[in-house]
DNA sequence: TTTCTTATCCCTTAAAAAGAGGATTTTTAT
DNA sequence: ATAAAAATCCTCTTTTTAAGGGATAAGAAA
């Protein structure tokens, strides 16, 4: 089996050390270093390509998923592996649309790890079974809002009644009370408080 | 300087292996090992107990925020060290009422690491200045419900109506009522739609 | 071209919440 | 014992939502 060049993204040093570290060892693995942030990791690609990245999620107050976008932009033979904490589940989705080949939550042993970056470098994807249930619980869970809607939605979000709203985007305190309707009815809540608490937690606002 | 016995207790294989890999090569650390849920931390208690505990706030659906509070009862002499991701400011206060001496955020350095260990196993605190700083960002935002107020705002976000809540707590319409009011003007909030928002936003629900 | 989605607008009625007061009884802490 | 905080209850008015109905125009997709 060849060798596999590695390089990891992420900004929580402890969880670097935990890759580095469970890497080590493995004849199979080049390890390239590491970035802690989106400068970091183009600069970095600048002069080495890797044929795996592990990508976290959340850089901090950067996004690994448009750090994904633009990487597969650039070196599109370059194969990203999503890495995450349990709970942003509701971002899984999101960096595979960007190009990601894959998914592993930060709670993979060493095998998983070790599968998942050999799986993507071949050009396949790989899911680890949490987040494969994650994403099978969310699927029926989501909702999809027109542009509208979401706009409307956050100023309810904010306080605004109907009539204040209609007034900040120039249409009638109907059609507001409309898009009201269609997002009470396509989250299937009793009212707006409910509405609300779901969309905050679902990571709509 | 003395020795200092560490145990952590995280259910992230890939932290695990960062601290282990980071504490590795230091002469004044005791590696006892790790645990990754409470009760394989409390198991692990009954035979060793050591002098510093790095425990991760979330581990998956249970909470080492109470963990921390039954260590800390059962063996006081135990200093617990907080471990977390960086949004989750929320508990840093939480554990450190129930009993933790410090918080070290996952992206600390070696060095950080280190420091906050040695200081924590002399009696002392630590806090990374990051979470001080979210602490103080956080210290005037920090709404105090009471018991009742807090109950009938879980209800409001569940989508129950002032008199569905009257009769599910067997008070009178009007009281539901005053708690609202009262929950309105602590959140200083225009209506429930902005109470809700906040109230997920800064996890009281 | 036709169909579907999105965005827009309108009506009515009943229920609920917001805003303004004030007041009494329990708890809890000092 | 007593003061402070929390929980309880009340009236009245106005505004906002919820729930029911339906309709039209523009744009995208098939």
């Amino acid at each position: 089996m060849n060798v596999v060049s590695v390089l990891i993204v992420d900004d929580h040093y402890l969880v670097i050390e935990g890759v580095r570290s469970l890497l080590q060892g493995e004849k199979r693995i080049e390890w390239l270093g590491h970035a802690t942030s989106t400068e970091s990791c183009l600069a970095f690609l600048k002069h080495h390509q890797p044929e795996v990245i592990l990508m976290d999620i959340n850089l901090g107050n950067e996004s690994g998923i448009a750090l994904c976008k633009s990487i597969k932009e650039k070196y599109p033979a370059i194969h990203i592996l999503g890495l995450s904490t349990f709970n942003q589940q509701s971002f899984i989705k999101k960096i595979i649309e960007n190009g990601a080949s894959g998914y592993v939550l930060k709670n993979a042993t060493k095998n998983e790890l070790l599968t998942a970056i050999f799986t993507v470098s071949m050009g396949r994807s790989y899911m680890s079974s949490d987040a494969l249930q994650l994403l099978r619980k969310q699927e029926n869970k989501t909702i999809i809002l027109t542009r509208r809607e979401k706009e409307v939605l956050e100023f309810i979000a904010e306080g605004l009644t109907n009539n204040e709203i209609a007034a900040k985007i120039f249409v009638s305190v109907t059609t507001v009370d409309t898009h009201r309707k269609n997002l009470l009815s396509k989250f299937q809540a009793r009212n707006i408080a409910s509405l609300v608490k779901m969309a905050v937690q679902m990571e709509l606002i």
